[in-house]
DNA sequence: TTTTTAAATGCACAAGAGTTGCATGTGCGT
DNA sequence: ACGCACATGCAACTCTTGTGCATTTAAAAA
């Protein structure tokens, strides 16, 4: 069998925890979010969920409940659209990684040593508290 | 008089050099954001001229080809809506400064000092070349 | 100054992302 | 196995941005 019933069983735990009902659109929506390697749109997860037969609105409205609930973090790229990616069980809401958006393709990096020098830590101290980093630019493959 | 001829024709001049005609609508944009200190969004630019009878679909169309004519800079600084500001006569569209957004606001600040460290730079070379810097956060006047 | 014409505008309508109201269906605690 | 709060499906709706087309106008030519 190709679904372990073990990680499905962890899957629906972990949505349990949070305090939500383990349904078939929710466990297939967080294991779509826990084997991609960066954030999946909106219209991805329910493009997907849809040959499921699963709603667009039930799409959404889980990708946000489970954003609320504090299982996914959504971030907003500069292109419009929502992405959703799993929050890990040791990680925090807070502590987000800086992501990087091609313009050109589209194409979502997560990135975990992307820091400001410490003099920009101060220069933006002094406008605000920085909970969020987003480069952007052209990826390798589309230059 | 609090319109300077001099500025209004600056402007004029500016929106020619760029192969654009100098309509009203257009040098009211443009000394809007030139007057502006942080990038404003297509609708307060459109609100604004709305009293003057321009249309929406004007203003709208206003920004993107004064965008594409290089006068503009577009930036989506993730809320779902385009601000533009205008690019100085020395400064090329490409090195664009980066952006501070509040996330509970909605208040933009432009910044000019803000770098990444010498090994994120390199890190982010891996991926791509980057030409755009957004930092979201809570600025601090919403703390 | 008048004429000419390509560019700009106004109006109405459309597309795409995301949300919401409400009736129906279902997970899961008892 | 039962019951109820929670979740879903469906449709309509909002909000931002873009488009088609007839009309007007900036600005170059005469």
């Amino acid at each position: 069998m190709n679904d372990s019933p073990s990680s499905t069983d962890s899957i629906k735990d972990t949505i349990r925890a949070a305090g939500l009902r383990a349904t078939p659109a929710r466990l297939a929506t967080l294991q779509m979010l826990r084997e991609a390697d960066s954030p999946l749109t909106h219209a991805e997860v329910a493009d997907r969920l849809a040959v499921d037969g699963v709603d667009k609105a039930t799409a959404f409205r889980n990708l946000n409940d489970m954003t609320e609930a504090g299982l996914l973090r959504r971030t907003e790229l500069g292109d419009h659209v929502y992405r959703f990616e799993e929050i890990g069980p040791g990680e925090s809401d807070a502590e987000s990684h800086p992501h990087f958006l091609c313009t050109v393709c589209g194409t979502v990096s997560c990135l975990d040593t992307v820091k400001l020098t410490a003099a920009s830590e101060r220069a933006s101290q002094a406008i605000g508290e920085v909970t969020e980093i987003l480069l952007r630019g052209r990826c390798n493959s589309c230059k």
